[in-house]
DNA sequence: ACCTGAACACCGTTCAAGT
DNA sequence: ACCTGAACACCGTTCAAGT
């Protein structure tokens, strides 16, 4: 029972967890270094010992939402049996939706683009987006061996498929779809028609 | 040759712009109120007699930002004979695609979800946003008339397209697709190439 | 190595006061 | 009606100092 020095041994994990607490229950205009280091119990400077700046402490909280991107994916598609791909899609595809709309600020903050140039000083945040993309391209893959997706290169399907449920998350959470768009069916059913206008199979 | 009072008379558009040039020029980290108001050449508690608060200014910026996008549309599009709804509709994609790498500030800006919501409360920002979505359509629905897009129900064509079209510059723009997707082709060719996944007929 | 407290520049917002 | 200047609470960042 070893005493941990300072905090409770793992300050930069708590910081991170802290930020993206604030981000779901007050939202992104909400975070700030100071309440951050307050709500994990250390002095305002505390962070500085962990993050350069404020910019390098988003670059972590957007990484772990890759990352928990990844996990509610994996999770959703890892029972699916291999002889349907276009299912294991269509879950990934609904996964994404549920994360974007449960935790919209960590969703938008992920993808804010607040890395911009220097992106490269970021190999974590590099590291789990890829990961991200990979699983996406694995599962186009699958789809297209069995003719559910047309045999183009797999980049390009898999641009054009992220892009689809991207933007329609994205825009459905900046509140851009007029209401009334949704009075026959849910968000989810629309989500899944707008991905057979790409697939050459239909999916249920 | 009458004397404005105060300022040159439009302070409120004055801040709008001003608001924009930074954007431009220094980024969205870089947008204050103070700053806005010391370009504008005023004190920094005057934009409170046009603006309810930051937010506020922020929504007229947004609008701002889809009178641009469309503008661009319109003027990109007039030109072409309606005998090829096609071609309006890629040209539609590539202008929305430029104004998003030439603007990427102002662009991300107008989808910033800022406005969250009480988005009720910007009628001005609705009407700007519904007017290019009206304006897609139109085109979506030129294009279903000529058998280039599938005779589905015209808001659900509408939204698949604006969504792929959205999806891929604003992970363009937050640089998501690692560098070597671009060797072959060019950002523009590749998103044409996305929305032929789409048509019946190739768009060249 | 990790954290604190004081310090500084900057920010959003309010308000009494001026024209 | 429109703008100013002072005021206040809050923020990001730095730095000397403490353990």
């Amino acid at each position: 029972m070893r005493e941990k020095k300072y905090h409770h041994g793992d300050l930069k994990n708590a910081l991170i967890k802290a930020g993206i607490e604030i981000l779901s229950q007050e939202g992104i205009s909400a975070l700030s270094l100071r309440k951050v280091a307050t709500k994990a119990g250390v002095s305002h400077a505390a962070p500085y010992s962990h993050f350069k700046d404020k910019q390098d402490l988003i670059a972590s909280i957007s990484s772990e939402g890759f990352n928990r991107i990844y996990e509610k994916l994996i999770s959703r598609i890892k029972d699916i049996s291999d002889d349907y791909p276009e299912i294991k899609l269509k879950e990934a595809a609904l996964a994404y939706l549920e994360f974007a709309l449960t935790d919209s600020d960590h969703f938008r903050i992920t993808f804010s683009g607040i890395i911009e140039k220097d992106k490269e000083k970021y190999p974590e945040y590099i590291k789990s987006s890829l990961r991200c993309f990979t699983l996406v391209k694995n599962l186009v893959e699958e789809c297209q061996q069995k003719g559910i997706l047309e045999k183009c290169p797999l980049d390009e399907m898999t641009v054009a498929i992220w892009s689809l449920v991207h933007g329609f998350v994205s825009l459905l959470i900046d509140r851009e779809f007029s209401h009334n768009l949704f009075e026959k069916e849910t968000q989810q059913e629309l989500l899944i028609k707008l991905l057979n206008k790409i697939t050459l199979k239909e999916i249920k």
